[in-house]
DNA sequence: CGTCATTTAGTTGTGCACAATTTAATTGTG
DNA sequence: CACAATTAAATTGTGCACAACTAAATGACG
């Protein structure tokens, strides 16, 4: 299991950096979706939201955050601000009122197609093959399930 | 799969995945550092930052914000709360008055002692070899030079 | 020397992430 | 049916990231 050989320092030395440079990564896409998606008037975030319902189409505000892993206090304020930029509309699900369901607008909708310039901007900007790119997307997914079995067994009152 | 045809879409998928994908990496790390953490009394950034001072020593905070890629918006608050734990002791540098140090008090150097358990845990819950994760790392790093060069291509004015 | 540009921190405001709590609706069970 | 447990959103509060701005000190240059 982690019975690697290893002497503390570089253990230590070693996952301080895999972290960080995950975070420098992150925050340095970060960087460049703001300034990409700037004139669509989106943050990253809410990019990630509309992406969820070009797909999807209309879905409760718990199918939203299934996909992106998200509750509703991060949800719940962001769609806000995109109900206000008037893309997206919400509404009561009459078969369950507890359930919130979100839509695109006509003009949600027609963002998409402003939308899929996107891609190409951002995949070009990384200079990596596609193939890398997949590559290092199913290492970090590994990671992540990795990491958020890790996280259960650390707190397993909450598991 | 298959990488012949590059319409919108299959672009579009792709190149969303691998920043969600090191999106949800981060935070599965955020999460699993909020545990491992908790009874330091840290958060993921302030343990950055007393790494950093670990370290290096006494640093001006602009230097900090070198290490960690951020800057006094982000810092100060930090340091502020780091300072209320008693953990730094910030005082304005004498040849330039410009210039904040930020050092660690005897509470803070004794963390440090409490604070080597960490890395062993959490390198411990992703599961990876070491060389896996150097290996990783070097691709992020990599990423993040390209995104940063890019970005700074995006905005030609700030360049 | 005086003036202006630069540098360093700090402040303000916006938005996201997440824990904890609240409210309301639904479901399960006696 | 009544009532406890569960579920879905929203709210509250804390902290981080970052842009834009301010204040103060320093440096450059005529």
């Amino acid at each position: 299991m982690t019975t690697t050989p290893v002497p503390d320092d570089d253990f230590l030395r070693l996952d301080q950096q895999i972290c960080f440079s995950l975070n420098a990564a992150s925050r340095a896409f970060g960087s460049l979706y703001r300034v990409v998606l700037k004139d669509l008037g989106l943050t990253y975030p809410q990019y990630l939201v509309m992406l969820v319902l070009w797909e999807h189409g209309d879905l409760p505000v718990k199918k939203v955050g299934e996909h992106l892993r998200l509750d509703s206090g991060t949800l719940s304020p962001l769609l806000k601000r995109l109900e206000t930029a008037s893309l997206v509309r919400r509404e009561r699900s009459a078969l369950d009122e507890r359930s919130v369901l979100v839509g695109l607008t006509g003009e949600g909708t027609a963002l998409r197609e402003r939308a899929l310039r996107v891609p190409r901007r951002i995949a070009a900007a990384t200079g990596f093959e596609l193939a890398e790119i997949e590559d290092l997307r199913t290492r970090l997914d590994r990671l992540t399930g990795a990491l958020d079995a890790a996280a259960l067994e650390e707190t397993p009152g909450s598991g």
